[in-house]
DNA sequence: TGATAATCTTAACACTGTTAAGATAGGAGG
DNA sequence: CCTCCTATCTTAACAGTGTTAAGATTATCA
């Protein structure tokens, strides 16, 4: 194996060694010159496919994004009867589960402040996909149980603060250790 | 003002600086050299108060810690019966508002893996004030009413996930910015 | 007073992100 | 096929970071 002036896939690459990295020793130890080092390419390489830093920790934020939202429309869509109150329940469970599975990628989907770096820009409301799916699913099978607008829009997004809290909890290393969350997701998430 | 060769309170000054960088700038720039030069004093002199950069974060956590658990007792004992359901409810709404106060403060409890250092084992479920204050009272308070032990375990714990998700999704700048979440505090909290 | 220990300074190290200047080579148009 | 353009990569440097070692200063207390 040579090696080539030109890598010839050096961006996804960065990607994907970036995602090992975080997955392995958390964002912390994430430098872009020991990515550089992995990718066998210089220090200055990441340079012509990322402005910085920022932008490669953005590209990386959106593929996690992109594998929780199919997460959820998995879960919604595998439900027998998907427009069922049910499925709400099913795509917050697999909401939870993805941060048990992965906990290193909760703080780097929602922490903005920790890192020398603002990722906050590209969480909208409007553009984060899971958000943006579970509410307009909800919403859709709550209205055709007839429920009413002024209850749907905080009965959404209670259950969703709920659901995100689980998640936040469950995906501390400390914190809560004495419960098995796997376990008791369906004790706690029902009203 | 002269400067002398012993600053004589460099530990709790470099523990206020450090509060009030985060506050004005946010975790990210906080760097034990500028905090030095704040304080008037040699980059190394942290070291004789800190073992390093993380000891210093603990110390300026548990602070920040402290004062949240103080909001929560403030809440639970300004109720006219404290004893009551009630309580539950205002702790909750004290513990959202001290988050929406200091957005910084949320990320610099509770994200471990983004800064370059690991805050988690000081975060213990039985060490973390604010969540045992709130449980302990909650356990009393549903305790009195009757409750089932079953369901105090898991109405409890379902509660407290609701009331830290709503905290965690309102301190994030760019999300849910279509919530005023001051005024809908108390629809989303009842069951 | 004098010794000990706490506190602070200076100087260095290794590691970051980032940029400027230039080397290489892939690909399009002649 | 050749040439030129441009994307990609390298080398070398800069400033900023946490951290440590060695030594200076001074507070404390016997």
């Amino acid at each position: 194996m040579e090696k080539r002036y030109h890598h010839g896939d050096l961006k996804t690459q960065l990607i994907k060694a970036g995602l090992h990295m975080i997955q392995e020793e958390g964002i912390k130890k994430l430098s872009l010159r020991k990515l550089s080092q992995v990718c066998n390419v210089s220090e200055a390489a990441p340079y012509s496919h990322f402005k910085n830093k920022e932008e490669l920790l953005i590209a990386i934020q959106n593929f996690v994004t992109e594998q929780l939202t199919l997460c959820l429309k998995n879960a919604y869509e595998s439900t027998e009867n998907s427009n069922s109150p049910q499925s709400i329940f099913d795509m917050g469970v697999a909401y939870i589960r993805f941060f048990i599975s992965y906990p290193e990628y909760y703080s780097f989907i929602f922490n903005q402040s920790c890192l020398n770096i603002d990722l906050t820009d590209n969480l909208n409301s409007d553009e984060f996909e899971p958000f943006r799916y579970y509410k307009e699913k909800a919403y859709q099978i709550y209205k055709s149980v007839g429920m009413s607008d002024e209850r749907i829009k905080y009965g959404v997004i209670a259950m969703w603060a709920k659901v995100h809290g689980i998640a936040s909890i469950a995906s501390m290393k400390g914190i809560n250790k004495d419960f098995e969350w796997e376990d008791v997701l369906d004790k706690i998430l029902v009203e």
